[in-house]
DNA sequence: TCGTTCGCATTGACTGGACAATGCCAACGG
DNA sequence: CCGTTGGCATTGTCCAGTCAATGCGAACGA
């Protein structure tokens, strides 16, 4: 076999005891001395190397000067479809989603509008030409005065200019309503779900801890024509969210699925 | 303002240089000696550090002993609904998925099956005893030989022992009409998707490269009772998927939006 | 001509340090 | 009693190396 090395070993071990429960969500790790000595390996680095392993992958996180300690881990449901439930919302949505779940958790978002060169990504599905402008409404959702998600909705300017759509505070009726108020009303959508590393701006946005992966998702929105009406980035943290669909098959029975909550 | 550390310099130098394309995908970084020149820095581990936040950024692999390079990235697209499509698939859902996207690849997938002690999400979702052991059919999905994801189906084992379920190999017709021959037609279904950094197995099994997280994807599918009937757990790596769905506002209207593609 | 071997540049693992930054807590002072 | 300060354990950054592993390509040999 293949001798492995200390550091990996040193991981190993530790996301074993993780892993199994012998070191439960918010413990403290052995600090970097003592398992240099039950190691024995005379160099700190090496020890460093082996944390860092699962610092990277999201399992423990360094608080400076107390330790290592093993992750948190709360995903709350992300639900794409509520924005097409059969009701239209009647509140802004994320505020309805938040209020619905129960817990009186305070659900705040902090609102910002500009008129913007669209990245590459949103022009070819908002299909606009590469030199037109579009309108952004950027959000930034919180729960209990934490960041939750990213929230940039891109739509054509002419369209929503004048607007409520461009008004930086809550729409109570939605935004979506907004736009069905201007003459298109959103009834197909497609969802992009890439999964990836957050950039650094949005390690600051969210304030992710290391080791933290995102969802991409975008949602392109069409109205009945088929023309797309607007498409929104949502920045979605890994440790915080669990995203959720339910399907049907096409003419299928009745009863709703009921959810069996409890992360794997 | 705060001067950021050497190693952060480097990690955010280089970081820009492949977002704006000064650095194309697949192209060679500069080698550790040549970076420790430019920035000045006495120890190779400065140099080291800072090449370690982008390789577990999953922006850059080291291939020792030519150098660092710049990651490619070519997603696939993942469809959780074609399962649900309007007809039945005639051949297995991977497959058919494959063969429809026109590119002539190879698919493949190895098939193991099995009788176990179910994972508790799993026994949660499938509503099973604690005692109970179920079914288990797990399949790696290969494309052009390399591994793209996992895929564990469980099924109370009642209900699939001694049927066709149970063999080790490709079910032309697709298991899902195995089980609705078996009494249990799948016409709902529940999706949870969780994003999180794999496990060393899942490193393993799909040959996954530094910094790359992956999407778990649970199926809980339901019978028109509303009973669970299986579950599936998709382990689907974030630098070989798109995740997609299409939505439509109930009674919506009927033409289909045409998929944009192209990466963020 | 063609296969083999060996040099070599590069990354991987590890050593054994130094000094800085952080934030908790106990000792101190009013 | 309460606020302030300073000690201290711990992690963060960086230094200056050694030796190992890897795989490509050039030099070599049959």
């Amino acid at each position: 076999m293949r001798p492995t090395s200390v550091y990996e070993q040193i991981a190993d071990d530790l996301r074993t005891k993780i892993a199994d429960g012998t070191l439960q969500p918010g413990a403290q790790l052995p600090t970097e001395s003592e398992l240099r000595e039950q190691y024995g390996v005379s160099s700190r680095s090496t020890v460093r190397q082996g944390l860092m392993v699962l610092v990277n992958e999201g399992l423990i996180v360094p608080k400076r000067p107390k330790g290592y300690f093993v992750r948190r881990w709360q995903p709350m449901v992300y639900r794409p479809q509520s924005e097409f439930g059969k009701r239209p919302p009647e509140v802004d949505i994320f505020t309805h989603l938040i209020n619905s779940d129960g817990s009186g958790r305070s659900a705040k978002q902090e609102i910002e509008v500009a008129i913007v060169q669209p990245p590459s990504a949103v022009q070819e599905r908002l299909r606009t030409d590469e030199a037109d402008s579009v309108a952004l409404r950027r959000r930034t959702r919180f729960l209990d005065d934490k960041p939750y998600n990213l929230n940039d909705s891109y739509a054509p300017l002419d369209l929503v200019q004048g607007s409520e759509w461009m008004s930086p505070a809550d729409v109570a009726r939605g935004t979506n309503l907004v736009l069905a108020e201007l003459g298109h009303e959103l009834v197909q959508a497609l969802d992009e779900i890439y999964i990836r590393m957050p950039r650094p701006e949005e390690v600051r946005r969210l304030d992710l801890g290391p080791g933290t992966p995102v969802a991409e998702h975008i949602v392109t929105t069409f109205d009945p024509d088929g023309t797309p009406v607007q498409v929104t980035v949502n920045v979605v943290p890994g440790d915080r969210h669990v995203i959720v669909y339910e399907r049907r098959k096409p003419d299928g029975a009745e009863p709703q699925p009921r959810i069996p909550w409890g992360a794997p």
